[in-house]
RNA sequence: GCCUAGAUAGCUCAGUCGGUAGAGCAGAGGACUGAAAAUCCUCGUGUCGGUGGUUCGAUUCCGCCUCUAGGCA
């Protein structure tokens, strides 16, 4: 059986992914997927660095801005949602490609990871339960009980990451069956599509450079703004999308604004934060990226920085 | 000019009742199947501002000097 053609462009943050993405559905007939966690959701345009109407110069995009920012999103939603897409690209004899940084959710695409129907209500019903454990008998009641019921997990997982404890304690409560298993199983997949992986990396410097660049763009593009009208439209602290960098790091600053309630941080103070997690964003996703043995990496000051050069070689791959 | 408080890791600071020192953040490396821009793990030698004194021994106590805040003039 002939598989389907896929290519993916990912890459830390600030790699001119969407930019070369474009470029490259031009030649190649593409029509762009975003793979990115937060791109996704409505209203954030700024601080996720999103393509405007014009960079898309009329090349297809799927998977940006179609949430709201008060919802959530996971990654079972993520890959229905893409492989719908990538189905519809395919029938119309265009190529999908995908383009983001969300190392996970793309894995999940190139693998065909599945991820069991899970019932809501009882999802909720043991996130209760758990939370109760934690709160009366603490952390280490909850591993406890990992232990007993999982313990390949026990082993892997660390004491202190209550947030994988708790999720491989439901998955079991969920499923009659552990997350290990499930997960061994998964690493057994064999690639889908015929994929061409890329990753576009850069030198430490120059990338952190940009970055940094990069969010006093965003200030000076209305950053500000951005988050107190997310705000006014009812976004809570907590949601997911507030999560994003460059959006949690101001979020109580522009409710204080919008309060008129003084702030005792600075706007500068701030914006080296957004800086410093961006870097330190970047850093993990080149960790995620570093793994990936059939992806092809392109370090960009190679080709001087030029989309046209990087294009040729991405063609030539 | 005087008084007071500081000066310790790239930054913010803790500490040593005198036996040359440790946290957070940054930085580096790593893990990661339902929050993933999340969550979590590992890695800490630095003339303890300079100089003289007391002492077996001072970053720690004392004197002087330099610098930085704040106060008084």
């Amino acid at each position: 059986m002939n598989k389907n053609k896929i290519i993916t462009i990912s890459g830390p943050t600030c790699t001119s992914k969407s930019e070369i993405a474009v470029a490259l559905a031009h030649i190649i007939n593409g029509e762009i997927i975003s793979c990115d966690s937060m791109q996704i959701y409505k209203h954030m345009d700024i601080g996720t660095a999103k393509i405007n109407e014009d960079e898309k110069e009329n090349i297809s995009h799927f998977m940006i801005s179609e949430i709201e920012p008060t919802e959530s999103f996971n990654i079972k939603s993520f890959k229905e949602r893409t492989y719908k897409y990538i189905n519809e690209i395919t029938n119309r004899k265009h190529t999908p490609i995908l383009v983001g940084g969300t190392g996970f959710y793309l894995n999940s695409i190139i693998y065909d990871n599945d991820f069991p129907y899970e019932d809501y209500e009882k999802n909720a019903e043991i996130k209760k339960e758990l939370d109760q454990i934690e709160k009366i008998e603490g952390k280490e009641a909850l591993y406890k009980i990992l232990k007993e019921i999982d313990i390949e997990s026990y082993n892997k997982i660390d004491k202190n990451n209550i947030y994988r404890i708790k999720r491989a304690i439901t998955y079991f409560k969920l499923h009659n069956e552990k997350i290990s298993t499930h997960n061994e199983l998964e690493k057994l997949k064999k690639e889908k599509f015929d994929g061409k992986y890329i990753c576009l990396i850069d030198d430490r410097d120059n990338l952190y450079k940009r970055i940094d660049k990069r969010v006093d763009k965003m200030f000076s593009q209305g950053l500000i703004d951005e988050v107190k009208a997310l705000i006014k439209l009812g976004v809570n602290k907590n949601s997911q999308s507030m999560s994003a960098i460059g959006y949690r790091e101001l979020y109580d600053y522009c409710f204080n604004e919008i309060k008129n309630i003084k702030n005792d941080i600075s706007l500068d103070e701030i914006k080296e934060k957004i800086k410093q997690h961006s870097r330190n964003y970047a850093k993990r996703q080149l960790t995620w990226f570093k793994t990936k043995k059939n992806f092809h990496f392109i370090n960009i000051k190679d080709f001087s920085y030029s989309k046209k050069n990087i294009v040729k070689k991405i063609l030539e791959i």
